[in-house]
DNA sequence: CAAATATGTCAGCCATGTTGACTTATTTTA
DNA sequence: TAAAATAAGTCAACATGGCTGACATATTTG
């Protein structure tokens, strides 16, 4: 069942021989998840976005309040790291962040060097409302789909990132596995 | 089995009782979940991106491409409905691949207002290019993820999306189901 | 013939990425 | 201890790809 070729989500065409003329033509079903891929993920940062915009901030911030969230104390270099984004492009968002009290910085005891980052209790706040319809989008999918699991579909995304961020993934998710 | 809470990419920490402190207590395998989202789709576009800047495109030039190759002939009002974009965002993208011939405009012969956008030999190939090393991404997970089935997977993220989307993508996809 | 529709274009704004050059603290190391 | 390395921050300029508003043109429809 798992392996036939029905299910591809309901075209009205038959598979095309999805032998291995692999070169010449495209397994139809991966084309499919492949735009799968993309409006899922639109649809899944539309409600965040829709926030974010009435609090003047956008991705970016949103970024940055998940991430300072999910590892409270994380430096900056390690944000920029997790982020793949220049300390420029950071700045500009993080300011913002550190301005209107969503970030607290704190200087590490040890290494006056570096900056802690932590979010304040309104930080916390708008995390929360943030995450609070994507954890819900993922609660009414999962509830939608049967014979699924979160597990197994965990399992199948962590096989689509790339070495290095799994890493960083893994160190934010507490490390074995 | 795939109702327990471990499982969950591997935490150092016990699951929260994981209870009705729902709004409380952010259940953690979904905020994993939630940044798995944003790990997976990062890279999952990287291959193209890559390919897509030797070109002089971006990942706008991307999208085109690979709404008008799976449904040549549209309009360039669907292709704006489907992509959620403003027409002058469209057509600094559809210009370029216009111009450099990765897509041929046919004025249709019932209403020769419209014009239905089509690949070219050249922009078959440039998409062809830019979906492969995302072809191979599912199918290396697919073969990492014993147990899941890509059609579990897409049952998932279909119902991850708005319904107006899933419209335009069922569409796209055939229809029924 | 008037109104609606499909497309295209000009001009300017905004968010968020980039590079390169430099400063200031602070810690490490030779 | 003086020099080098590291962490953070800043200024300036540039690119991409969203957006709005205002219009122009061709074509079809009522």
């Amino acid at each position: 069942m798992s392996q036939e070729n029905k299910g591809t989500l309901g075209k009205k065409h038959e598979n095309p021989p999805s032998s291995d003329t692999s070169s010449l033509e495209l397994p139809l079903e991966l084309v499919e998840a492949v735009e799968l891929m993309f409006f899922a993920y639109r649809d899944f940062v539309s409600d965040p976005d829709t926030i974010l915009e009435s609090h003047g901030f956008g991705r970016a911030h949103h970024r940055v309040l998940h991430f300072v969230g999910r590892r409270p104390g994380m430096s900056v270099s390690e944000l920029l790291h997790i982020l793949s984004i220049t300390k420029q492009s950071l700045s500009r968002v993080l300011k913002d962040l550190i301005e209107e009290k969503y970030i607290i910085q704190e200087t590490d005891e040890k290494d006056r060097r570096i900056k802690r980052l932590l979010l304040s209790a309104k930080g916390h706040e708008l995390h929360r409302n943030l995450i609070d319809p994507q954890i819900r989008r993922f609660q009414d999918s999962l509830a939608k789909s049967e014979g699924g699991t979160l597990e197994k579909w965990q399992k199948f995304m962590l096989h689509l990132i790339n070495m290095e961020t799994k890493i960083d993934f893994m160190d934010d998710t507490g490390g074995d596995k």
